[in-house]
RNA sequence: GGGCGCGUAGCUCAGUCCGGAAAGAGCGUCGGACUUCUAAUCCGACGGUCGUGGGUUCAAAUCCCAUCGCGCCCGCCA
């Protein structure tokens, strides 16, 4: 409803404006401060005065008296507050949201007929997720949420760096070396942690052999490339027994998020299948290509980067880049926009990606980028190669550890009497350790750096996700006792929407609840827009904090509640369910039915 | 050295893109509220030269310039 408010406000704001014959250019729409009434407001008088001749005061006044809120359908009033303008809502305003709320899917957008792929996560099939990556898969997933909540057709693909010299690494080393020459068991019985070992192995033994030893591992590894880079069927299936296995672990972490996708995208399929030949024979033919100590490179100076993009080496193989380029043509022929949720290290390459494919006559409005900053250990950099780092399985057990202590912890001294049993504990653990781990991080503007610690990860105090399922396991309880399904949308229950009076809800508190609720929809197409789930936990905060408001103020199952009022805080009780479980699947964390 | 990002209460962060109404939360500290639809909740108090210095503007945490601190990048690695 808020949308729907805003452009009626503006129409009519801009006409008052032309009317008086005034600009229309900046209306000077703003959100007004708590302790104002109006849900929108204008500062535009501000501007006019001098225009006008007249004290800004006076500049509102005159426009407030050119428009006629009694032609309006979602604007009751229109107040002055000194040189603001304010735009009070109309019963028609609660209404509606009221009613749009009390549907289970609220907040979803209208179908924009747009496609988008999201990537994320992509991590080298190296080994164990650690936590210094583990932000990727949380904004990507949470990205993803919120473009198909937002109306777009949305697939998530995790694109498999299988082509890299680092696999080629890895494939020699698990080749070479026996179970006997390992360090240590593995720290954890699943694929990646078994085979992990092989790795570090492999690279330590470069970093320490002889000098002819390491020449004759080389050797091996470069065929190994070599081969990928000629469509070797044989080098390619030596490099997937070690990847697929290694990636089919990293799924099993991630699946624990959970962050699911749609596809995994190998980088050697634009080997095998010549796009990566073709593009470079099309690089070649650019205007910024040079050949230069025998590799062929692109001199983007003249576009705003004076590091050159090699694109062939001297041995004749592509790299990392140059199939990047193929791997992003092909996502240019299959969805309309492609979003990329990359480490803030990987910048330059971006920048050197967009302009690449631009000069290869691609439209690269459709591509964006979602960056953040690597989480650190208090002690440095996380490491899958030296095997420094706190693994994200770890995280998940430790955060469920003690989600599942704070429950039992509070058991005794629970008033609700509905006895929770091992499942449901087992489930609560579940749904707030990972919630509070999710809703940390995605949270947060992913820009900004983070220093990884126990503590903070996993505070389950307020401003982190328990705080917000809490209010969700509350909605719920007050629905099932008032014999109501809390999943299901109120229109086909056992209440009489229609007959629902808005104007009942008269309380500060319900206004204030119903007015967040009504920005819902709002925000999620501005955070879409911008590609921000953090501005979705951020609302979820703020809507907390308007629900406990409400439920601390208006009762809504007590004998003496008059029975319309009841069944009118009933359907704000269903619409707020609604919205805090719809943000909440947003930034993937589940909403306890109760807790 | 150059490019980019970050700097808001003791701590963790919103707000910055798009300038407007005495700077907002949480944690911590102190003091209160469970015979009531769940106290993982709520109420109150204390706490701020928005890194610093200039500039633009009727108005700056927000825009511009400079400067300091921290992070990332500047590979024929990914």
């Amino acid at each position: 409803m808020f949308l729907s408010l805003r452009t009626e406000v503006e129409a009519a704001l801009e006409g008052a404006l032309s009317e008086l014959e005034f600009p229309t250019d900046d209306l000077g729409i703003e959100e007004p401060p708590e302790d104002v009434e109006s849900v929108l407001a204008s500062s535009v008088a501000f501007r006019l005065a001098s225009e006008a001749g007249a004290p800004p005061p006076q500049v509102a006044g005159q426009l407030a008296d050119e428009i006629d809120a009694d032609e309006l359908t979602y604007v009751s009033e229109i107040q002055t507050q000194g040189p603001y303008l304010n735009f009070l809502p109309s019963d028609a305003y609660f209404a509606e949201t009221l009613t749009a709320g009390t549907d289970e899917s609220y907040g979803a957008l209208e179908d924009r007929e747009e496609s988008v792929v999201v990537e994320h996560t992509s991590a080298n099939p190296t080994g164990p997720v650690h936590v210094g990556r583990a932000r990727n898969p949380i904004i990507g997933d949470a990205v993803a949420n919120l473009l198909d909540i937002a109306g777009y057709d949305v697939d998530r693909h995790y694109y498999v760096n299988d082509a890299g010299r680092q696999m080629a690494v890895f494939t020699w080393a698990y080749e070479t070396f026996d179970e006997d020459d390992l360090d240590g068991e593995p720290e954890r019985d699943r694929i990646e942690y078994d085979l992990v070992r092989y790795y570090r192995k492999g690279n330590a033994y470069l970093e320490n052999a002889s000098e002819a030893d390491r020449e004759a591992a080389e050797a091996e590894i470069e065929s190994i490339m070599q081969g990928l880079e000629a469509g070797d069927e044989s080098a390619y299936e030596r490099v997937s027994e070690v990847v697929d296995q290694v990636l089919s672990g990293m799924k099993g972490c991630l699946a624990r998020l959970p962050a699911e996708f749609d596809e995994f995208v190998k980088e050697t399929r634009f080997m095998r299948n010549g796009d990566t030949n073709d593009l470079v024979a099309r690089l070649k033919e650019l205007d910024e290509a040079v050949y230069e100590e025998d590799a062929w490179q692109l001199e983007l100076e003249a576009h705003g980067i004076d590091k050159n993009l090699v694109f062939l080496r001297s041995d004749g193989t592509s790299l990392y880049a140059t199939r990047d380029l193929a791997h992003h043509e092909w996502k240019f022929d299959n969805y309309d926009r492609a979003v990329t949720v990359l480490g803030e290290d990987h910048k330059l390459q971006a920048r050197q990606l967009d302009t690449t494919l631009e000069l290869l006559g691609n439209d690269t409005e459709g591509l964006q980028q979602v960056l953040y900053s690597y989480v650190n250990l208090p002690e440095g950099k996380m490491s899958t190669r030296r095997g420094t780092g706190v693994d994200l399985d770890d995280l998940l057990d430790e955060a469920i550890d003690r989600a599942r202590q704070e429950v039992e912890d509070r058991l005794d001294d629970r008033i609700r009497d509905d006895d929770l049993d091992e499942d449901d504990i087992e489930r609560i653990a579940h749904q707030v350790g990972i919630g509070a781990v999710r809703y940390d991080i995605v949270s947060k503007q992913p820009t900004k750096a983070i220093t990884f610690e126990w503590e903070q990860a996993l505070d389950f105090e307020a401003q982190s996700a328990p705080y917000v399922q809490y209010v969700h396991a509350r909605c719920c309880g007050i629905l099932e006792e008032a014999g109501l399904d809390p999943d299901t949308g109120l229109a086909t229950q056992d209440i009489e929407l229609e007959s629902l009076e808005a104007d009942l809800l008269a309380t500060e508190a319900e206004r204030d609840l119903l007015e967040t609720i009504a920005r819902f929809p709002a925000v999620v197409d501005e955070a879409a827009d911008d590609l921000e789930p953090h501005q979705i936990a951020t609302y979820t905060r703020t809507f907390a904090d308007r629900f406990n408001a409400f439920y601390r103020e208006c009762p809504v199952l007590a004998d003496d509640v008059d029975p319309e009022v009841r069944e009118a805080r009933l359907a704000l009780v269903a619409a707020s369910k609604h919205t805090v479980a719809n943000a909440l699947s947003v930034l993937g964390v589940e909403p306890p039915r109760s807790m």
